[in-house]
DNA sequence: ATAGAAAGCGGACCATAGTCCGTTTAGTAT
DNA sequence: ATACTAAACGGACTATGGTCCGCTTTCTAT
């Protein structure tokens, strides 16, 4: 996988996309979210994408880069408003609540939004060397690493990793989907981890 | 996937291993050694396996099940050893210490063993549907949920999996390997973690 | 309008995990 | 020894993610 053109924010000077990779990127981003209607994440396969939006191979991959870059692609929007949420968002997600009571909404907030978008976050996360490559993470664990540093741990960076790990989309799945844990527990036990950890019951 | 016939530990009236079943599997077992051994257990392909010990392929599957299933068989020895540990080891890791300190040892020893089986740990995990199957893991969660029980946590079940995650072969060997995050930091922040979840600085 | 260059395209091709099933073979009962 | 049966075997086959590279299209400069 080398430079991924996902569509960058158009950075610089722009190479202006061409007409005919525009036209695709639509094909295969709509291809995309029909088949994920239609049969799930998972089950979507490159080669029936590929074919479904009449499309070589080739330009998926040259679009996406891998599955999990589409995974990511296709996550985007829900992603990005989960993270204004507790960038911008009123309190205690967002700023202006103690960093305890930030970090406990979070781990709220990201629960169920796993659990809205679980199957596109495992498929994202898997197929990836270290799942920690996905920017979206990258943005939490940052999130989690300042919230910590506030709150007087003392090593905040593998602290927040620690945390990223506890609220891995494929543990929260796994536990709600298979083995029947309710996603309110899981946010109660969330709160007992984040109030022990960082101090006062 | 169907039922896996790995070498049961002989449970009942034990069918009596044919002697070829037997000879391939001591074939299969030192190829992969062998395998691992000159070019680690990542590049360690069912294919060449089964070339190597002079074997079809479908034998490799029916011994071993999966990938997963041969690399969880090469681990066994050496996780033996550290579950015989914890288990019935001396303190702090062994029974006979405050649960806290045995949870700190227990994290420890975790990180330490990881980076020794990173691979094998890695590729046992992987490839597989949810990587809470792997027996060890379902012990090790136990073991965990037992402290956190007697330490008062009011959903050890659901903690123990938090710690579990936090704990993830993956997150230890990219921390240390990609990251560069050494081990003694890694041990350090999981005593953190612990020293404040179970109270009492 | 035209030509040249760069970006994009597409599908054959590769690697690899895992399945299937007809054939072989080790034990067993006679 | 012989015949029988269930287990074991092996390798062709499938599914799928990902790569490669010669061909086509779009844009730009003239």
């Amino acid at each position: 996988m080398s430079s991924i053109p996902i569509r960058p924010d158009v950075p610089l000077g722009a190479p202006h996309e061409r007409s005919d990779a525009a036209r695709n990127r639509e094909r295969l981003l709509n291809a995309a979210r029909d088949l994920v209607a239609e049969l799930g994440a998972e089950a979507l396969t490159m080669d029936a994408l590929a074919c479904k939006a009449k499309v070589g191979k080739g330009t998926v991959f040259r679009r996406f880069g891998s599955r999990a870059g589409l995974m990511m692609t296709l996550l985007s929007d829900s992603e990005s408003e989960f993270q204004h949420g507790f960038m911008f968002g009123p309190p205690p997600l967002g700023p202006g609540a103690a960093p305890k009571d930030r970090l406990v909404a979070f781990g709220e907030g990201r629960i169920y939004f796993v659990l809205e978008n679980g199957e596109l976050l495992k498929a994202a996360g898997a197929a990836t060397r270290n799942r920690f490559d996905v920017p979206a993470t990258k943005l939490s664990h940052r999130h989690m690493e300042v919230l910590l540093r506030e709150a007087g741990i003392a090593d905040p960076w593998v602290m927040a990793m620690s945390l990223t790990y506890a609220l891995d989309p494929e543990r929260i799945v796994d536990d709600v989907r298979v083995r029947g844990i309710s996603p309110t527990r899981l946010a109660d036990s969330w709160r007992e981890l984040v109030t022990r950890l960082l101090g006062a019951v």
